[in-house]
DNA sequence: TATGTAAATGCAAATTATTTGCAATAAGGA
DNA sequence: TCCTTATTGCAAATAATTTGCATTTACATA
């Protein structure tokens, strides 16, 4: 069972890439691959890069998430408030449950599903290549 | 088994809200009951909403998708492009499947799977209130 | 370890999608 | 028909993201 790429998968990713280790990157990775704050928008990462090195900028956070991003080392999402959010690419698929009330993210992992969405796209005459599967909800009252 | 709303329906949503019906509503409500052009985004129906009338602006065509939207008459989508893509509100949920090369948005429905992420949910200790579903997809070579 | 060069950065300004303030217009009940 | 108030169109404001360009920096090579 594949794990989140870290930090040190994510460098890779930019070295594969024909890429140069610059601090604004290695801070940006950093930030990605921490597991306490999951699905950042831009903001967020910019805000507490910012933190780390006061001359970072907004452009060099967009330019190095669209990046990591083409290279597959990155997911972006984009939820229903508009702006896009990011989170280390990962082995197996997974998808996302909201919680409408706090916003928190669930994410979960059915094979299930994943398998009636094949046959579902076959009898359409269609190969998924990815997909999205978003389920907003409210805590069950015990 | 319920149909799509029509243009008496987005009507009714709007007298139903107290609002009047105005010529510019009028002509927004048929492009958007139009089966033709299905799931435009905010400038697709602006542009083709000059053509009945060529003093319409786009935010009076913004300000009526979100009074729309509100009343539940109209869904809208945030497909991967980022702009907001409408439609109008149906009856039995349904998903996409989005063709990769043209662009097209195929819509499908499975009981399965709606069964499969209530008990995802349940099992998480949640209850669902929406959810959205996209396959991005190829057609299978024959 | 020093150094040249292309890649990456920061800044400011441009884009794109959408929203808002406000004076002029028009819907629809009296 | 007339009056009141919602709605409109315009222009300008936001919000998220991207781009042009002069300066800085990573890092391969000497």
């Amino acid at each position: 069972m594949p794990t989140p790429l870290d930090s040190d998968d994510l460098l890779n990713a930019l070295r594969d890439a024909g890429a140069r280790i610059t601090k604004p990157r290695r801070i940006i990775i950093q930030i990605l691959a921490d597991k306490g704050d999951e699905h950042p928008d831009a903001m967020d990462i910019f805000r507490r890069a910012v933190r780390q090195d006061s001359r970072i900028s907004l452009p060099t956070v967009y330019r190095t998430l669209k990046m990591l991003e083409e290279h597959g080392a990155i997911q972006r999402h984009a939820f229903v408030d508009g702006r896009s959010r990011y989170e280390p690419a990962d082995g197996p698929h997974h998808d996302h449950l909201i919680d409408m009330d706090t916003g928190a993210v669930i994410e979960f992992q059915s094979e299930k599903i994943e398998r009636l969405q094949e046959e579902i796209a076959r009898e359409l005459g269609y190969e998924i290549v990815h997909h999205r599967l978003e389920l907003y909800g409210r805590k069950t009252k015990v």
